[in-house]
Order: structure tokens, then sequence, then C-alpha cells
DNA sequence: CTATGTTATGTTATAATATAACATTATTTG
DNA sequence: CAAATAATGTTATATTATAACATAACATAG
């Protein structure tokens, strides 16, 4: 989870403060409300761990992170509550490197862009209505119904050009 | 592999006949020639493979059709070659499913948009200089050094919006 | 042309990611 | 409370990919 900002495209920036996670799951918990969902310990617990992680991460290691904390987990049990929070759009997948991470704007649905760096991991979840766009403009040439778009950009951040 | 037609936009709009797999691949042949890297008989029987498929192609599939070809192999065998592909620009692997198709222009490096079927797996490679464009300036404006973008756009091709 | 180094392939094992299937528990609602 | 539904627990297994080491094929210098 990346705080939003406002550069002229909108972005995420920041690592998030325990203050920022606990808005964030508060959010996350009046949207379940609102669609009347359950915010289970469960799903609450996994949404926190991937909002604390500095960068995306794996599947497992978020099951590790659940049996250190004491619970009884197996894999089915991160899988599922990962799924309902992709669906609720509170986190993305990243299909380029099978790794799961907060969304920036949980608020509405929308296209996003991820830069991904190859060396160090560290992900920016940027807004780029450019890239949605045209993308639609070529989806409408195919009469091709986008369902979603994953526009993952791998390459080398500010900090790994530099050292 | 696809056929390169001349639409507005850059594109691959059939499946390949047996002659223009012949093409392409004696296309890889020469490019290899060129780059002196070795065109094997294992690394040209996974390019055809991928070529003739009517669809993109999980590494397990091409494995079972080496197999059956009479061939020993196990999944390095297929990785080595398909990474062979890739590093030469031959084949494209897109990560949203895990599968591989021959690529549309393998003469020049490019950035591709993949307009990829739901139901029925079909997938069209794009070109489109409107979306590279807005990735270039957006990592620009993050200091960000591109190594490889993966637009994979999934949803229902016309074919499957209309049944 | 053969010795030597290098590149490619064969082979076995295993890692990493994800889902199926069914049992149990918790929650909602009639 | 009873029944239905939704969520989680649990075991097993599917799918995708790589590590590690042995062998074979090819390239090239002598």
């Amino acid at each position: 989870m990346t705080e939003h900002c406002s550069h002229s495209d909108l972005t995420s920036c920041t690592q998030p403060s325990s203050e920022q996670v606990a808005i964030f799951l508060q959010q996350a918990a009046d949207l379940c409300d609102k669609r009347n969902l359950r915010f289970t310990r469960l799903r609450k617990q996994v949404l926190e761990l991937v909002c604390r992680a500095e960068q995306p991460v794996g599947a497992y290691h978020l099951l590790d992170e659940l049996k250190q904390s004491g619970r009884s987990a197996a894999p089915p049990t991160v899988y599922r509550a990962l799924d309902f929070l992709l669906e609720q759009g509170l986190v993305h997948r990243l299909s380029t490197n099978n790794t799961y991470l907060a969304c920036a704007h949980p608020q509405h649905p929308h296209g996003a862009v991820f830069l991904v760096c190859s060396e160090c991991g560290h992900t920016q979840e940027v807004h780029n209505e450019g890239v949605n766009d045209e993308l639609d403009r070529q989806a409408k040439q195919f009469d091709f119904a986008i369902q979603h778009a994953a526009v993952e950009v791998t390459g080398l951040c500010s900090r790994c050009r530099g050292s």
C-alpha cells in the first residue's frame, strides 16, 4: 500500500505509516460494509500484511507471516483472502512476478500502470489516462471488451540506476 | 505466430499457413546466423510448435508435443529452448496466463500489446505507439529505465462477445 | 584431424505457485 | 432455533519453473 499524492500523474509515493495503514484498513472495512461483504479477521490480517510490506509480496511469504502470527494457515487460506481482496479492488496482483500489493486508490476501479524495479523490487503504481485511452481505442477497433488490463513495466528504478 | 497485415495499427490477423510457418522459420534461421547463434534442431522444433499453435501455448503442452514427436524431453528441454527464443525476440511470453506465442514482428524489438480472450484464448498481438510513448514518458518522469513492458489486456474477443 | 574449450542437451530431483475437494465452523436469516 | 449460506480448516495434488550435474555436439587452435 502506498499513499496517494498530487503529482501531475496520480501516483503512490511513500511507504505507509502505521497510521496510514490504519486509515486504509478502515476504508476497506467501510467499503465492505457498503457492499454487504464480510471484512473478516483473516481478510483484514492479510490486507494489513500486504499494506505493511515495503514491496509487493508473494502468497507464500504472506502464508509464512500468517503462521508466525499464530494462526493456522495453509495455501488456500491466503489465496482465498487474496482472491477476495482482488475482487474488491483492494489489492493488485503483478503477474510478471507473482506478487501482491495494496491498491493505492481503492475508491474507484481503474487501470493502473506498475513500474517494477528488477533490481530491488520496488514498485510504483501509476495512473495514466493516456495508456487507458489508447488501450480502449485499440480494443474498440477489434471489437474487444476489456475485462482487465495488466500493464507491468519492468526496469531499473531511479535508486538502482544510480548505484 | 501470426501474419503481419496493413491495418492502421500494425497487427497480426491470420493463422499461419504451412508456407508462412516455413518462411518464419527461415527468417529465424537467418536472424540466428546473423547473430552467430545456433538455430539447433530443438530450437527450431519448439519454434515451429509455437508457430503452428492456434493460440498461445503452455510450456508443458509443448513438452508433451516434443515427447510425442519421439524426442526425449523434460521440462528443462522446453524451457531452455523457450528462453533462447525469448531472448532473440522470436517468441513472447504472456505472464497473465503463462503461455508462449510466436512474435509477429521478429525483425525489430518493440513493445507489444496483447489482447487475450478470456473465453477462447485467442490472442492478438498489436503494436501501439501511443502506449509505448506514454509509458516512455511516464518512465522518464520517474527516472525509470524500462527493460520490458508487459501490456496484456484480458477480455472478450469479437467472436466470443457475439455468441 | 584431434585435443580442448565451449555451448547445448539429457536427466533427475525439487522449488515455487496455485487449486481441488471435502470437512468444519461461523454467520445470517427465516 | 433451524436451515441455509458463507467462510475457514485441512489434506492432497496440480501446474509452472529451476537447480544441479552428466553427457553430447560443435567450434577452433594447434
